[in-house]
DNA sequence: AGGTTTCTTTGACCTAGATCAAACAAAGTG
DNA sequence: CACTTTGTTTGATCTAGGTCAAAGAAACCT
């Protein structure tokens, strides 16, 4: 199943390429990049590495989706990271892995050698630059997300996340923010619960909830239909500006 | 109440010099911030900026504490970050200000005007590459208190915070992690429920029920001690390796 | 020293969401 | 195609922590 082979991507028509950490760099920096990648993939629900491991590569997610997560010894646990296309993994300077990182669908990963990739940034201050710049969303996005999981009761968690996927969906695609926005869930109604600090049950009452509510449509049980993405933003409690999560 | 007079520091014997931003800085990188770098002190409670403002400066706290805190149009808060001395306010790139900063004590910044901060971060790798470290180390910090809050009981919350307060306290410190631990609350009952995201009554329900199980003892309201530091640490659930924090 | 104001503790009660349980639905397997 | 596995929904009940209320206890005035 995992698709490791066949892939034939090059920078120039990479699909990442304008958002992700090499975003800034030019086209000799590019080159040099280029030297140390080389891509990965992985089946969904395969673990990419698990807290403890040490990882020898930091990537950017090409396509599909990989979650973060921590978990206490008797097991509850509690996701930390949500990682998108585009989106940087690994930390560079601590090769030991203290989340667990798993594929939540088929995904492709560029890797970057590690040893030489922190060379690179000590050389390359766009690549750098970048990686402060995505690390700061990520930071706005982990406290944003704190609000929702200290303060907002049940209903607006579900509000709150799927708003989020209906942003990030409206950012990527060519949509206006008045039309409906479709999109699939990457997270089954368990995974939700691990964002969202609940259990898988209350994730499943309060989505029938919203949805005798008006607020979403569901086709099947992951295709979600945002008719109005304003009443939902009021739904999460976001009100005017909507939750950043980068 | 200001002691915004009378601050005679120079980098070469600040405290916080070998863990700031400009802890990397050589000799010349040094003299350029010094050059666009003031001092500014705020009082205990006061509010250093609220969301929406512009902040034209970006600073180093050198004593003190401050929170980050985001609030909800109905008035539930939830603090989002703990600035302790040496942490890093405000975010380079971006003047508008998304979180209400706030003193919890009286407290002294090192302010860098950000234009001039700004340049320098393109100039000088150092600088860019100290706050990609510290950065990453607030994500981390984050990332664990997203556990806390999504899925730590009243009393694993209370003790993961006076854990994190006790070993900020064993890092600065001179003390061997045997000993006890004593230190003195930075936050009221109310400011550790908006980090905690829980009642002021339930906080203070839980400390009396930690003091009474002989895990903490109290001097007076504010002032902790710690007679062992594992067992807070079980009752934290972080068992191991006791929760990271920056 | 008396009087505010701010912070903290404790009690009584209630509710949002957890837990336990069972049925259902879809997808993969031999 | 029956059969297991995995995910989802819904119901019944329970409880941790919230809410409401009131009484201390400091600190800060003047």
């Amino acid at each position: 199943m995992t698709a490791q082979d066949s892939v034939n991507i090059n920078c120039a028509n990479c699909q990442i390429r304008h958002r992700a950490v090499c975003s800034q760099c030019d086209d000799a920096e590019l080159n040099a990049l280029d030297k140390i990648k080389y891509y990965k993939s992985f089946a969904a629900g395969e673990n990419i590495a698990l807290m403890g491991d040490e990882m020898d590569f930091l990537a950017s997610v090409v396509n599909g989706v990989a979650t973060l997560s921590q978990t206490l010894e008797d097991g509850r646990t509690q996701m930390v990271g949500l990682l998108l296309p585009s989106d940087f993994v690994g930390r560079p300077g601590r090769k030991g892995v203290i989340y667990d990182i798993q594929a939540k669908t088929d995904i492709l990963l560029c890797c970057f050698r590690r040893e030489p990739f922190e060379e690179l940034m000590v050389t390359t201050p766009h690549i750098v630059q970048r990686l402060l710049q995505m690390t700061l969303d990520e930071l706005d996005a982990a406290r944003e997300w704190m609000l929702v999981l200290g303060r907002k009761t049940a209903r607006e968690k579900i509000s709150s996340f799927f708003a989020i996927m209906a942003q990030r969906h409206l950012e990527l695609g060519k949509l206006s923010p008045a039309d409906a926005i479709e999109f699939d869930l990457p997270l089954t109604r368990e995974g939700m619960s691990d964002f969202l600090g609940l259990t898988l049950e209350t994730v499943s009452r309060q989505i029938s909830a919203l949805k005798k509510d008006g607020v979403i449509e569901m086709v099947g049980k992951r295709h979600v239909c945002v008719p109005n993405l304003q009443t939902l933003l009021e739904e999460a409690g976001d009100d005017s500006d909507g939750g950043i999560l980068s």
